[in-house]
RNA sequence: GGGGUCGUCGGCUAGCUUGGUCUAGGCUACGAGGCUUGGGCCCUCGUGACCCAGGUUCAAAUCCUGGCGACCCCA
């Protein structure tokens, strides 16, 4: 099946054969992550975790259903976000008396014990996060990772004591996003969204969409500056030096397991399968036998000490043992599964004390002594990242393009599927006209780099604001 | 939100137009055995399916209605 052809059923083929995620769960937007899959989002996790850590965040863990008043007490959140709410309205046979309901995000959940913890100044800033499941009940067409019912993210949650402090947070968030999406290869556009666009319950909104194949955006993180606006709700106030009460000033932001792991596959990947970055790939490198009659003793116990060097250098390493299956066999099905590297271990090896190894991103084979199998893995890992991230890339940069007027705004979003890069006068009427033309939405402008518009309005002629980017989004 | 296509072994599908010859054929996967093993080898045997609920009919995988689910297009 051909990635940029017929992107959909490449995909679910994916999920399927990798053993990303079963699909078949029988409520719609529901499915089961399968061992490989699941064991790529706890690596995400780990990595993500660990910078969250690192920059005094702390972990915590907050229930999946939420009061509906604390629900409704900021008015711009509950009118986002009510329409897409699961309610629990009933205990055993029994009606509740007060209506819960599952999680869609966290504020409504965390920002009431907020108001409890922080009595002073001292007790800022706070920072805290969790990886847990959230509850939206998508009306669009769900698909697997990239638009669930029930989805994984970690969302972290901060309050401070001035905007400026906030500000700085939302910087923070935005490198430390960064620097996990970097490792894992990614390629996006880093967009402060429309107002008209931006979270329920925020001052302005920073989103990472990442490209597909099919030209849509997907949505991998966002950032969101809250201001006060849930502090008022919540009366989450701190003592200030000077003995005054003073509103916190909080931010918050999500990083999408569900669609970051949909965006690797989607980047990443070939017609072979699935292809991992090293980091996060459950097994890195995985050993095959190659046995001929009369030399398997041998080329066995090669195998068996080539794994053990590996295994001790803290390499994650599988010794694919299957004599059943014949070595092409065996190379299929760790291509699907995207194992970075492979080691061949063939009597030629054996009797050189050499080692074959292959590397997932274009199945070129190099042999090296077995003295330097260790160092020769790292130095592919290392490379393999390099020339994921700079595919990614570059597929990025041929799939913007920028939209000269309103008819090449709609071939190029709607005809050929790309990411429209086009001038806008911030106009609320034009924004709705450029949705109507191009069939894609406004996703923002950039804010890693600052784009001067060189043009007028697409549609109004007016002077132009930003340049903005406009795709169909999942 | 509106329109369309579709649902058959674990996966991919043939059959449906024109109801009966289909309790269903192929490939793949899985299990047993043999032969092989530097890219899916070959042979033998075995396991395994008509989404659900109604309806029409002597007879339904096939026609009709509804539900559930999947995908595509448009807003």
């Amino acid at each position: 099946m051909k990635k940029f052809k017929n992107f959909s059923k490449w995909f679910d083929e994916i999920l399927f054969n990798a053993d990303i995620l079963d699909n078949r769960y029988p409520v719609k937007g529901f499915a089961v992550y399968k061992a490989w899959g699941f064991r790529i989002i706890k690596n995400i996790i780990e990595i993500l975790e660990e910078r969250l850590n690192e920059t005094g965040h702390i972990p915590m863990l907050f229930p999946v259903v939420i009061p509906e008043d604390a629900f409704a007490k900021e008015s711009e959140h509950i009118k986002g976000f009510s329409s897409e709410v699961f309610w629990i309205t009933h205990a055993g046979d029994r009606e509740l008396d007060k209506k819960l309901l599952l999680r869609p995000t966290s504020e409504t959940a965390i920002y009431p014990m907020f108001a409890l913890w922080i009595r002073s100044h001292a007790d800022l800033p706070l920072k805290v996060y969790q990886s847990v499941a959230v509850y939206r009940y998508e009306t669009k067409a769900t698909r697997p990772l990239l638009r669930m019912r029930e989805f994984l993210w970690n969302e972290a949650h901060t309050a401070h004591k001035s905007w400026e402090e906030a500000e700085r947070q939302v910087a923070e968030a935005v490198e430390i996003y960064n620097s996990v999406f970097k490792r894992l290869g990614l390629s996006y556009l880093v967009l402060r969204r429309p107002d008209f666009d931006k979270f329920a319950g925020a001052v302005y909104s920073i989103a990472f969409d990442a490209w597909n194949p099919d030209g849509r955006v997907n949505q991998i993180g966002t950032v969101h500056n809250l201001g006060e606006n849930f502090a008022k709700a919540f009366e989450i106030t701190y003592e200030d030096l000077d003995g005054s009460h003073k509103n916190v000033f909080q931010t918050c932001y999500g990083f999408g397991l569900s669609r970051v792991v949909a965006a690797i596959i989607a980047q990443h990947s070939d017609d072979h399968g699935l292809i991992l970055p090293p980091d996060i790939a459950p097994i890195q490198v995985v050993i095959v036998p190659i046995l001929y009659k009369g030399a398997t003793h041998e080329v066995n116990a090669y195998a068996r000490e080539v794994y053990e060097i590996i295994k001790s250098s803290g390499i994650r390493v599988h010794l694919d043992t299957d004599e059943d299956k014949t070595p092409g066999e065996k190379f299929y099905y760790w291509e699907m599964l995207g194992a970075p590297v492979r080691v061949e271990v063939g009597p030629r090896d054996q009797r050189e004390r050499k080692v074959t190894l292959v590397k997932r991103v274009d199945l070129k084979r190099i042999v090296v002594p077995l003295e330097d199998t260790v160092t020769a893995i790292k130095d592919l890992f290392n490379e393999i990242i390099r020339v994921l991230e700079e595919r990614s890339s570059s597929t990025l940069k041929e799939i913007i393009v920028d939209a000269e007027d309103q008819s090449s705004l709609s071939d190029i979003v709607k005809l050929n599927r790309r990411i429209a890069r086009v001038c806008w006068c911030e106009g609320v009427e034009c924004a709705e006209k450029i949705r109507e033309a191009s069939g894609g939405e406004i996703r923002g402008y950039r804010i890693d780099v600052e784009e001067k518009p060189e043009k007028p309005c697409i549609i109004c002629g007016r002077e132009a604001k930003r340049i903005v980017y406009v795709a169909r989004a999942y």
